[in-house]
DNA sequence: ATCGTTGCAAACGTTTTGCATAAGG
DNA sequence: CCTTATGCAAAACGTTTGCAACGAT
């Protein structure tokens, strides 16, 4: 079953990359250069994926779709075949939490890392530029090629301290 | 089948905590406090776990035990439940790689991130005093908690770049 | 004697595959 | 018309579970 990876979003901290094509164009483009075919599961896939901005694995995707036998149905096998061509494409970014596939928007969005509460099960966002440099730093001192990172923190987000708090002073009444 | 996520294990950069308890004595101690039993297996299981210092996963630690049949063969369903309890009673961390849970040492063992080459699929330790600093900073602007993090950065170490560049200059011949 | 532990077999949840049919270029 | 893409069913994969027999306390 599917565990809550919603993303709490806050538009003001992180902006979009202005870009100069839509991630249906890019996806097309990526698709001529392969030799690969614009199909409609491919494009209707784009358009649902880049409809939210929000963590989704594969099942919350497939719950988001349309049902067998209703228009637009794609097909689980096809839905994994195209979340593994959104990511070779730069479109998607892939990782892993709790042992699932979790994607999130990578083209157009700018690199950002993330906090993990353990408690309301909630990633959310951060931006740091000066962890970037210094990730950058450590791998010049070990020659390591950066291609990418992955940073999740794990611990209690605010809102989840503060629920306990009350619930503790509530407690003692 | 079982990747290579063998350690590049460099002991001058990472020192050991020296530690009152060996991991067998402190293993023995959470078994008491929970109520559970010391067993052979577990025992076993202990001090195969600590024979090495790599990362593994269950796959790799049951190749390295007696098949069926053998003393001290220990069933894969126990395999699982007892690297649950090396968790638990903080002998070993966890985290995922390429969809398999990957195991490295916790107990008497420093904080420390990694280098993760796609090429030779290598994973590599590095410890900086700096982003465990920075990482605290940040979660104090975000009101977040930490209980711990997790960096895996990814791209190609200095052997693989080496590699490619003597057979780019070989090409060129 | 009790209750946690083990091994077995079978299930699980996620992801992938082989294959026949459909459809894009 | 050729080749890629799709949907289906089934397999594969790593991991977990129910259960009866076993063994530690």
């Amino acid at each position: 079953m599917a565990e809550n990876t919603s993303t709490e979003y806050e538009p003001a901290a992180l902006e979009s990359i202005p870009v100069s094509q839509t991630p249906l164009e890019r996806f097309e483009e990526y698709l001529l250069s392969r030799g690969l075919r614009k199909t409609e599961q491919r494009r209707y896939l784009v358009e649902q994926v880049f409809s939210r901005h929000e963590h989704f694995d594969a099942d919350q995707l497939l719950d988001q779709l349309p049902r067998k036998g209703a228009p637009n149905y794609v097909s689980r096998p096809t839905v994994y075949r195209t979340l593994k061509e959104f990511v070779d494409a730069g479109l998607l970014r892939r990782f892993e939490l709790n042992g699932r596939s979790v994607y999130e928007h990578d083209y157009g969005y700018p690199e950002h890392d993330h906090f993990y509460c353990v408690k309301c099960n909630t990633l959310t966002e951060f931006q740091s530029e000066q962890l970037v440099l210094l990730r950058d730093s450590i791998a010049r001192q070990y020659r390591f090629r950066v291609r990418s990172h992955r940073l999740i923190i794990q611990g209690i987000c605010d809102e989840c301290s503060r629920r306990n708090n009350q619930r503790r002073q509530q407690d003692r009444v």
